[in-house]
DNA sequence: TATTGTTATACTCTATAACTATA
DNA sequence: TATAGTTATAGAGTATAACAATA
């Protein structure tokens, strides 16, 4: 079939990601987590007492949206809340949080490695810079 | 706050990709259309009498997920459904969906090139190559 | 047997509005 | 006034299973 749109950056850019996505997905999905939950651990694990509003803002996800996603982490027994003042609260790993949050680190730094390993050599050290362009 | 996910290329590609696709789907959305329907589309107008099955393999939409999108574009005339056999039917844009496609194509190229533009120079010709690397 | 088009369904992700309580 | 946390809800996007008709 006859297909231009695959010369368009901006159109591989989203295929790129949805493929990458995926496989991420899979790899996580091995120790039950999803994406925006290993990510919410990294940086939780990073930042003790975040708030969950600081944690949206960080990762573009609309306050509404965080709290299903941090009640299952917390049902999980994975982080704790801690009373910052009367509006806000502190977030925290457990330890059982910080077990599972390394498990998704050594994943995740593997998935990437090989990411970066897919790209070709001349294009490899281009591609972050490139990206960063777009969205930072 | 401490954050090590922009380190990671496969986290800024789909960082990257859902910040240009939004705002794509802005400009998209202001002619009434989705980013799907704009590749659909641009695709049958290079492919008459292409199958819904065909479309969905070629963007990688299931054909369960096909069948209200292209609803869509038949019901505001943009396209029409000529059968090929007695189970295949051929898509070919009408001269409203011609009308559309042409708009929207100008939309995606504008917003194409000034994609390329905010990125550096020297990372531009890279960034295709290495998606491509990611996906193809 | 494999493919096409379709229906039904469910789950995830995302966006908005509104509310309470607190800074 | 602005912010934090929450509830409810609606719209997309996506995945699976199943079916009839046809190749």
């Amino acid at each position: 079939m006859r297909d231009q749109l695959p010369r368009y950056p901006g159109y591989s850019l989203r295929r790129a990601a949805n493929a990458t996505a995926a496989q991420l997905a899979a790899r996580l999905g091995e120790i039950g987590l999803r994406q925006v939950e290993a990510s919410l651990l990294l940086l939780i694990a990073d930042n003790p007492d975040v708030t969950a509003s600081a944690l949206g803002r960080q990762l573009d996800i609309q306050r509404a949206n965080m709290v299903p996603v941090l009640k299952r982490l917390e049902d999980n027994g994975w982080i704790t809340r801690t009373p910052i003042d009367g509006k806000s609260q502190g977030l925290t790993l457990t330890a059982e949080g910080l077990a599972v949050k390394k498990q998704a680190g050594a994943i995740i730094e593997k998935f990437e490695r090989e990411l970066l390993d897919r790209v070709p050599a001349e294009h490899r050290d281009h591609l972050l810079p490139a990206l960063d362009a777009l969205w930072r």
